[in-house]
DNA sequence: AGAATCTGCGAGCTATCGCTCACATTGTCT
DNA sequence: AGACAATGTGAGCGATAGCTCGCAGATTCT
């Protein structure tokens, strides 16, 4: 089963979501086809497996970074909050991406989306507590802004910097965390 | 070839991408499958052709904006160029949607990515004319961060909140104004 | 009018897909 | 050792995909 997911994993990121067969995943994880439909009832299933995975895998990694935040003031928080979604996104950026642009949304996929709120209830939770450091008029949308704007740059950073080295990481850190920090709290610089 | 190119967005939407065959296309726009190869070589390019097109209509909402904005101060005219980039995803939010979630990044995309790659240049002329105005390091990762974020953010909107009101609406575009703002001004208070 | 050219047609080719099922192999219990 | 259950196998089924090609009707030229 494990072996199904890793094989799953890599013919999507060599193979591409289309010519992701059952019957060339089944052959990469070492078993047969019909073994494959012991473990998993169909593609849909397998494939919904993985994502779940991998999306629990980045969340498990903001949710400690959540707690070690906890004590520090919150810009800090932010910044390491931050920075822990860039490591999140290091996990395997090549599948993330096939994730979010190959992948085609389906039924089972609900599992996901409450994993997505997960995510959402998490940083809402956070906000709640520092209400009155932040000021903006609707949580929810804040929340909202937040996770979407942090998880796209942080995306978009791994994807197309790959290469960049711990400066150039940092200094992203910096611009981002200044940017959600001046926005959650207009009225104080952020400098 | 209009005709196909707008069957082709209407099968994507309705069917989504792996149920849109070439013979379904064909016969939405009420010609056969070989008159559809005497126009688009094959299946890629068809789809191709699509995005580009669409990518096109949502750049030229966003140069003509640019246009009615050049005489506005700086917090004006990113409100202005906000709003339109939330008209430029009601022009078909579902098959921008599609194109995002489910159409596999192929070789001719290359035609896309030079528009991308106008889009960011057109907005970063702009902030290059503004740069005194403008307390950011980089124009270039300036320029990265308000593209990938208004555009991301504008996206969801329009996806998420698709009956959103216009009140609803203008409280959004203030906020991602004020983030905006508040990022590339980051030494003065945005209210 | 007849020849030549062009345009559009759609049955059907080959390839590949997700998935099944009759069978082989392995493991367990008496 | 032999019987029975559980697990693993892979040739192959039906469906469907992208795409081809021989042909029919329309159009232009002589």
């Amino acid at each position: 089963m494990e072996a199904l997911l890793e094989a799953t994993a890599r013919i999507l990121v060599r193979e591409g979501y289309d010519r992701a067969s059952t019957n060339r995943i089944a052959a990469l994880a070492g078993v047969s086809v019909g073994s494959l439909y012991q473990y998993f009832p169909n593609k849909e299933s397998l494939v919904t497996a993985l994502v779940a995975r991998h999306t629990r895998e980045m969340l498990q990694l903001l949710q400690d970074a959540m707690e070690e935040v906890a004590t520090l003031d919150l810009e800090s928080a932010l910044r390491e909050l931050i920075r822990a979604m860039i490591e999140a996104h290091r996990i395997d950026p090549v599948l993330h991406r096939i994730f979010d642009e190959q992948v085609p949304r389906m039924g089972q996929l609900a599992e996901i989306e409450a994993i997505e709120r997960e995510t959402f209830a998490l940083v809402r939770n956070y906000l709640e507590a520092r209400r009155d450091e932040i000021a903006v008029a609707d949580l929810d949308t804040a929340t909202f802004i937040c996770v979407t704007t942090v998880e796209t740059l942080t995306h978009e950073f791994v994807i197309q910097r790959r290469e960049a080295g711990k400066g150039e990481q940092a200094a992203f850190v910096e611009e981002i965390t200044r940017m959600i920090f001046g926005y959650l709290r207009p009225d104080l610089p952020a400098v």
